[in-house]
DNA sequence: GGAAGGTCATATCATATGAAACGAAAGTCA
DNA sequence: TGACTTTCGTTTCATATGATATGACCTTCC
């Protein structure tokens, strides 16, 4: 192999960056809540999710969180047992499986809401504010 | 549960949006590397790392490229036995491993290459030029 | 020199993941 | 109405992952 190597430079890769950085903030984040609660990252992303909306499907999250079917229909029977959340099978479509937070899980989600926030904050402090505002929006737009 | 939940919005989590576009670009990266070459992810990030050194230890490409130590002891030994790296002890210290591309995998690497600046040629398309720039910018402050 | 402790890569093992198969329930169309 | 197809969530099973243990090798300190 040449001694020279120009090569490819992977800290200016632009969706390497983005993966280690989402990478590193879930898992962060994770380990705060997870300690604390015993909560998994899917099991948190479901939760938020039914912090927005009662009664939803097991379809509607994992199309709109970007996760995988089974990984959703895992963390609800995980949360039920748990006893954050309720499955309820509507009488209109008995396909389905209406999932919908319990008193202790809506506790449970406040909780970790205050964190999440406190948590984002505190890594957007490494940008200015004007900054902070900039970046989320152009994420929006790359996930448009 | 009451009618009208405010809510988290995780839709406006910075932390969720990063880890949501980072998981999408790597895993659309790789079906393209992966269907052509049968590359993994793992295996490409040492790839590229190796692209910019030779006799690279393990120890050196987990610490760098935020991995684990046997997902990059597993990558390399799938990518030596595929020919595109050779594994070499070397005699200062008979602990390490030191990882080098092939001619062959050297190969691999300019056509991956290739194909990864045009991804991401093709998804920075969705901002402006400058704001291609302050992305990439900001990204590297959060990862400093 | 050599014991004690640390570091490196790999092996082991238990868990997490997701593609494909499945059973139950709608929907479609003759 | 009753096959046929589609959709939904779960189960199955093969693979991926990563915490821990292991064995080989270095370093330190006596």
């Amino acid at each position: 192999m040449s001694e020279v190597t120009i090569g490819f430079d992977l800290d200016e890769f632009v969706p390497y960056l983005v993966n280690v950085l989402g990478t590193r903030l879930s898992v962060e984040l994770g380990a705060e809540y997870g300690e604390r609660f015993g909560i998994s990252i899917p099991e948190w992303r479901v939760l938020a999710h039914l912090s927005q909306n009662d009664h939803v499907s097991v379809r509607e999250i994992y199309r709109r969180v970007e996760m995988d079917k089974v990984k959703v229909s895992r963390a609800a029977t995980r949360l039920e047992a748990a006893g954050l959340i309720v499955k309820e099978i509507p009488d209109d479509d008995r396909r389905l499986v209406a999932l919908t937070l319990t008193a202790k899980g809506q506790n449970v989600v406040a909780e970790i809401v205050d964190m999440a926030l406190d948590f984002e904050r505190r890594f957007l402090a490494k940008l200015e504010p004007s900054e902070q505002e900039t970046f989320r929006r152009l994420l929006k737009r790359m996930l448009a």
